[in-house]
DNA sequence: CCTACCGATCGGTAGG
DNA sequence: CCTACCGATCGGTAGG
């Protein structure tokens, strides 16, 4: 039996170190909420903590930084966008089939209302400067993905691919802005999306 | 000789009255720019007084307050977005070219540094809700411009045309957050973007 | 247009 | 996790 690798930091079970403890992640979770809802500047630590049912101050046990905290989540929504649409990419051939479906797995996670993934990859100009160039260098490595899917797309050749590619991350990201609930779901969106983007 | 009607209240003569007076006008400007680039809860009062060259508390001689400016932004914004785009469309038959015309001048108007008129048709959720109800009233009208052009374009009967223009409008809204000028011309990114909605 | 200020709110901390 | 607070900043105002 293969031993896995990199299993070291894996360990989420609650009630250890607060790393990974439960309240954390419930913590997490809220400020992921409000920070995709209100943004972050529209979203205060008191804000938080009301949430969560402490004082403001209070939250500091389990995040060093209102900074960080964002960071942090934004980072994690990136890792399992990155892990799941790679998948999600895999299992399909044909450029289109692809695109397609990079496109309704990250739509899936950035619309989910209960994960740590929601959506908070828009509101750049709303944050520090040095936390901003933290989110563009990650958020550069995650577009990456969709680079060679676009390469990958039989294009008339008047249409420029670095601009194409730029228009579709405009365009997924900014789903969240509009995206309600019981109407169009996550699949069908990105569908009508990539049938808009579709030439051949 | 017709009398114009409704004609009381245009006098932008500088001067007379601080409705019009080229003071109040170069501190529009200024505010215009800076809630382009920095947004609404970015720029304070005292941002703006900074580069107009004197203190926040000042600029209350001139307007009303933060949020009543910005609403006077936004919507001679709108205004004379609508007049430019109703004139460029007259000019062109054929749909698509007639698309092309409103998406060319809206981005004209919307990537001009210079004017009233720079973009902060975005962070609506960076806006106090009261603000933000008449921003959406405003530019609902507004949007009702593009839903007859799109109306006439001949897309293939799998796309949705309210998706569809939703996807346009979002397109053009968000162009001034990575237009940088010296690369692509306003032109050229409205080409780019008609040429990936196109299909026939 | 400035001086001098108001009440509110922010991120964050010390000490328990 | 709370109490009690810090310095900074905000939109806005009175009075000149």
């Amino acid at each position: 039996m293969l031993a896995p690798i990199a299993m070291t930091k894996i360990d989420l079970s609650p009630g250890q170190n607060d790393e990974g403890s439960a309240r954390r992640r419930q913590i997490l979770e809220i400020a992921a909420r409000l920070f995709a809802r209100k943004g972050y500047r529209g979203t205060s630590m008191r804000d938080i903590g009301e949430q969560a049912g402490v004082l403001g101050g209070s939250l500091y046990h389990h995040i060093k930084s209102k900074d960080a905290l964002f960071i942090e989540l934004h980072n994690a929504a990136l890792d399992e966008a990155e892990e799941r649409i790679a998948e999600a990419v895999r299992a399909q051939s044909g450029p289109w089939a692809r695109l397609l479906a990079a496109c309704a797995t990250l739509l899936d996670i950035q619309l989910a209302s209960d994960s740590l993934t929601t959506p908070m990859m828009n509101d750049f100009r709303e944050v520090p400067e040095p936390v901003r160039e933290q989110l563009i260098a990650r958020r550069d490595r995650f577009e990456g993905l969709f680079r060679s899917l676009v390469e990958a797309l039989p294009l008339p050749p008047h249409i420029d691919r670095s601009v194409y590619r730029n228009l579709l991350l405009i365009q997924l990201n900014a789903t969240a802005d509009w995206y309600r609930p019981g109407r169009l779901t996550p699949g069908e969106i990105a569908a009508q999306i990539v049938a808009v983007f579709r030439h051949e």
